[in-house]
DNA sequence: GCCGAAGCGGACCGACGGTCCAGTTATACC
DNA sequence: GGTATAACTGGACCGTCGGTCCGCTTCGGC
């Protein structure tokens, strides 16, 4: 497979920041794949060379995002990276995937409003539930470990979380805390 | 406001009763409003006059469901009508909840994927949230009901039981023993 | 500088939710 | 029974969307 040409290069960093602008900007749901196009300065057809599907822009953008808490769990130190007390490990990971949950509702919303199975089953969820699932397994072996980790996750949506704090009046840190009191009930 | 003429309300019932049954049977995305005027053998301009909008067709459909457990709640035996000791009262609550989420998966998961403006904020869901949070409150009043109130309805939301069904192979029972274990976190 | 492959853009497509309005029909009143 | 009228009807129509297509342009190895 050959490199990719300067040109297309050039083009796939433009719509990038393009949709990372506009997604920030207006919300996810409405902005459409032609107003990227146009404010990237390309064609719509460039658009879905570059990106398969409207899916595989959004995915697109989030993946550096991504990578970032992926990489902190897989090498990085205790308690998030691996080695620590069973507890505490889970303790971290849920802090830090509700830190990013929370920073990332945006780009969250789109991929919850395509479905369940879009949702939980692309692989950057997979990852986190998975993950999830084996720290709460190491902390209680007894627990049903799969649905808490789906609970749990789910309790992170962004859908649900822009709710608590737009409409009803939540803030960040009385969320958190509830979730946290939520991860209490996986204890023995 | 003088009483609906015959011929509207003929048709009324055979767009309710078409819908209920496309709705049932392919799954409420994928069901467009003129395939449901066509079943229905009326035009689209009459499912539109009858009906506001999609949602509102939506609401009528589960509107008689919903009936059945607000009067259970309200008017019922204890421990779902009033009177019981507050932990059985959440608990009874809890369960009827759950079956009620579980039977309409199919209509919820319309209702939720109009956004969480929609669906946590729409009647229905509000006087849910409610109830929920008033009999948590009485088991525990130093608790965040509010918080909880919306962390255990979201766990009954139809797109993730669906997805733990079909996807994740877990079954209704199972399901139902996660949510009441999460309930329990709400003990002091 | 040549040439084939990769990239480009915007006209085009089908589907959707929702609107409009000219023609039709039920009903209240005489 | 006849008539006036307000309510109802149906399907053509609209704007928007995600996604496709394809004739033309540009890049980069030789």
């Amino acid at each position: 497979m050959p490199a990719e040409r300067s040109d297309a290069a050039r083009n796939r960093e433009r719509i990038l920041s393009a949709a990372a602008e506009l997604f920030d900007r207006e919300g996810v749901a409405h902005v459409s794949m032609a107003r990227i196009a146009e404010s990237a300065g390309v064609g719509k057809g460039t658009v879905f060379r570059r990106f398969a599907d409207r899916t595989g822009l959004i995915e697109a953008v989030l993946e550096p995002r991504v990578a970032r808490l992926r990489t902190a769990l897989t090498e990085g130190t205790p308690p998030l990276g691996p080695g620590a007390e069973p507890a505490e490990a889970l303790a971290a990971f849920l802090d830090a995937l509700f830190e990013f949950a929370w920073e990332n509702r945006a780009l969250n919303r789109a991929f919850e409003h395509l479905g369940p199975d879009a949702y939980y089953a692309n692989p950057v969820c997979q990852f986190w539930i998975a993950e999830l699932r084996a720290r709460i397994a190491a902390v209680n072996p007894g627990i049903d470990a799969d649905y808490f980790a789906h609970a749990l996750f789910t309790a992170m949506r962004a859908d649900i979380m822009d709710y608590l704090l737009s409409t009803r009046g939540m803030d960040k840190e009385r969320i958190r805390a509830g979730i946290e009191r939520l991860a209490g009930s996986v204890q023995r």
